[in-house]
DNA sequence: ACCGCTCTATTGTGATCACAATAATCGCGC
DNA sequence: GCGCGATTATTGTGATCACAATAGAGCGGT
């Protein structure tokens, strides 16, 4: 579903009269002047953040190459970087897809999120001031409002918006490498998750978070985006356990 | 010093005599049947943890190519894969080097280890029998010979060996992903401080960290080895500290 | 001597092709 | 109809080439 099987467009010798000359992009990506498997990389990895890919869904270099409209060689590099990050696994069958969750996987992920985020907040605390405090209100706000709606793909994109605005303001690119590999990780289950069960029962404690960030309360900070964390990994983490193994 | 420079001899077109048919490997990396970008993979993370590059140290695609005896296409997709693991580090002018340490990043490292390097032994404790302990105290002793010896290269190999037949245990692939990225990032330094420092003076905690597995206190387990990470990483820490900012 | 410019060499990037291995499909015999 | 074997299609991998950007060497002017 995911993936097209073509055979005889690519055939044509002359088919990069589309894709044009070598430093240049095709347009259908939003770019600078950085390297075309930097923007496809972008690219895949928003769909995998926000939910564009399912679970155990399987992708193949021509397939992703057609759909971007690129040539499959930015396209390898990309992947092969996805599969570094976790976001993506080759199979023994040296084939790719999006890693399905296992209550294993998912367990360690809650324990890294839980050892590593609050941390991240309590690093980024000293540096966020009025106009940050004002920034990230409205990011929750675009997060309760897409709750509200019932629209899944806006909240993904928002829910991580609010936190990683935050935690970059920590200015720990060793930390937020592990987390952001992390957050790769859990997007499409969650994704999938909220798509069944979705997100109207769901609350989460960004206010409480915002609030320590008023009052500049480094513990009650950390102990806010903890319970955000605990929370909203118990409420997908019943999608896997109640369904199978 | 670590990269040669060749114009003439990859010229000649047939020059794909030498690296025979495509899925043929030149023998020089020992292997069995799996892709040569994995082999190549494996080969530059070894010496990227056990000392083989220098901190800041220049690597390029055709170079390393040239001394791998394979061609630039594996070396591109093994690269790759090392600057997403933070192994490597593509500058703004898109060339790779092996990052240089920074006081920031080191304290991350620190943090970083101590939080999940810990964890992992406590899950790995319930998994090591009197086999996996005997195996483990070997690993010591390699430790110990190489630092009365004053080999830097094997203390830093049987280091790593020693802590990973602990974490492995654990099998907690996700959290240990983790760790070998963070592993990789301060593989050349740690390297470099030895090279420097020796390692007459080093001590370690492995051996309160056998006796806590062998009594199964897990505290005592996670507190030898949040030690054994401490002292060490103090130790070789001074270096970065003392020499500039 | 030192700074600036020019020209060359080197580097990562992307395209394209060929190959081997695996998956999918089809057809035949029962 | 239904499994099973042969054929076909698709996949990742590796090699090679061309190109643009950058770094570095060489050289001239002040």
């Amino acid at each position: 579903m995911s993936q097209r099987h073509i055979t005889a467009a690519p055939k044509k010798t002359l088919a990069r009269a589309s894709a044009a000359g070598h430093g240049r992009l095709p347009a259908a990506l939003g770019n600078t002047s950085v390297t075309t498997h930097e923007n496809v990389y972008r690219g895949l990895r928003d769909r995998i953040l926000f939910g564009g890919f399912l679970p155990g869904s399987a992708v193949t270099l021509r397939g992703l190459a057609e759909d971007m409209g690129v040539s499959p060689m930015p396209i390898r590099e990309a992947v092969r970087r996805l599969i570094a990050e976790r976001a993506l696994k080759m199979q023994d069958n040296r084939r790719v897809l999006v890693p399905p969750m296992t209550t294993e996987t998912f367990e360690q992920i809650v324990f890294s999120r839980k050892t590593l985020e609050p941390e991240l907040a309590a690093r980024a605390m000293d540096r966020i001031g009025r106009a940050e405090i004002r920034q990230i209100t409205t990011l929750d706000q675009a997060v309760d409002r897409a709750m509200a709606v019932g629209d899944v793909d806006g909240y993904m994109q928002s829910n991580y918006r609010f936190h990683f605005a935050i935690y970059e303001r920590a200015c720990a690119d060793t930390l937020m490498a592990l987390v952001e590999s992390i957050w790769l990780q859990f997007g499409p289950f969650m994704r999938m998750a909220y798509g069944c069960i979705g997100t109207s029962t769901l609350e989460d404690h960004h206010q409480a978070a915002i609030a320590a960030l008023e009052r500049r309360d480094r513990k009650g900070l950390k102990a806010a985006i903890a319970a955000d964390i605990s929370q909203g990994m118990n409420f997908i983490g019943e999608a896997v356990l109640k369904r199978s193994t």
